[in-house]
DNA sequence: CTTTTTTACCACGTCTGTCGTACTACGTCT
DNA sequence: AGACGTAGTACGACAGACGTGGTAAAAAAG
C-alpha cells in the first residue's frame, strides 16, 4: 500500500528538516535519504520536495547556497540547502505536534480492524 | 498547542466514519463525541464537518436520512448519516494507511527534540 | 418576556500543499 | 546511439480545509 499524499501532507517540511538536521544536503540526495531511510516505503515526488526548498527559504527555515565544485573538472549544477535556526525551532515544534496528533489520531484508529 | 489542519488533512473522514461504527449520528452529534473523545484536543471545523458528508455520500461510504420526529412535538430537522460497507471497507484501510504513515514517521521525529 | 446561547445546517469563495506533465542538460553504461 | 541516472525547474490543476456569513428553532439566562 502507498501512502497517500495527504497522510504526510504539512510534514513533508518536517521530513526534508529532519535530513538537513544531520547534514547540509541537496534535493537529489534529500529524496534518496527519505527513500533509504523508510526502506522506500516512502517516495517525496520531485516537484514536492522543491516546491518545499520553495516555501521553507521564504518562510527562513533553510537557506541555500551554491555548491563549491569539488577540484577536477564539471561538477554538476547543485543548490545546496542548510537548516536555519528558526528552521531548527520549526521543527521542535512539528516534532511535538506530531506526538499530539499521534494521541489524537489513537482514539479513531482500531489497530485490528478486520476484527471489528 | 492546536493541531493544524494539514496533519489531520484526509484523516477527517477516518474520524467521522470511527464515529459512525458505534452508532447513526448527525453532524452536530458527531462533532461533539469528537471533542468528547479527545479532550476538546481537536475540533472538528463546522464547514469541515459538512463538505466531508457530502464526499464521503458521494463516493458511497455513508448515506443519509432524515430523522423520524421523536413522538411529541417538532424535532428539529435533522440529517442522520449511516455507514456503508463501503465505508466499513475504507475505514479499514485508512486504518492499515495510518499504521503504516506512524511507521515512516518514525523515522523524522525526535521524540525529545529539546535534547537534540 | 426579552435576550443570549445552544442546537443544526448550508452556500460560496479562497487558500495551500501536492502532484501530473513536460522540459533542460550533463554523465555513464551498454 | 540510446537508455538510464543525476539534478533541477515551470506551469497548471486538484482537492481538502476553512473563513465568512446566513437561516432557523429550542433552551437557558437575565
Amino acid at each position: 500500500m502507498a501512502i497517500s499524499s495527504d497522510v504526510i501532507r504539512g510534514y513533508n517540511d518536517t521530513i526534508i528538516l529532519y535530513v538537513l538536521l544531520n547534514s547540509d544536503s541537496y534535493g537529489y540526495e534529500i529524496s534518496k535519504e527519505i527513500r533509504r531511510l523508510t526502506d522506500d516505503k516512502y517516495v517525496i515526488k520531485e516537484t514536492t520536495l522543491y516546491s518545499a526548498f520553495t516555501r521553507m527559504e521564504r518562510n527562513g527555515y533553510i537557506e541555500s547556497f551554491e555548491a563549491e565544485p569539488e577540484a577536477e573538472g564539471t561538477e554538476k549544477r547543485r543548490t545546496y540547502y542548510r537548516i536555519t535556526d528558526a528552521g531548527r525551532s520549526y521543527y521542535r515544534e512539528k516534532c511535538e505536534e506530531w506526538l499530539l496528533t499521534k494521541d489524537v489520531m489513537a482514539h479513531f484508529i482500531l489497530e485490528d480492524p478486520v476484527k471489528q
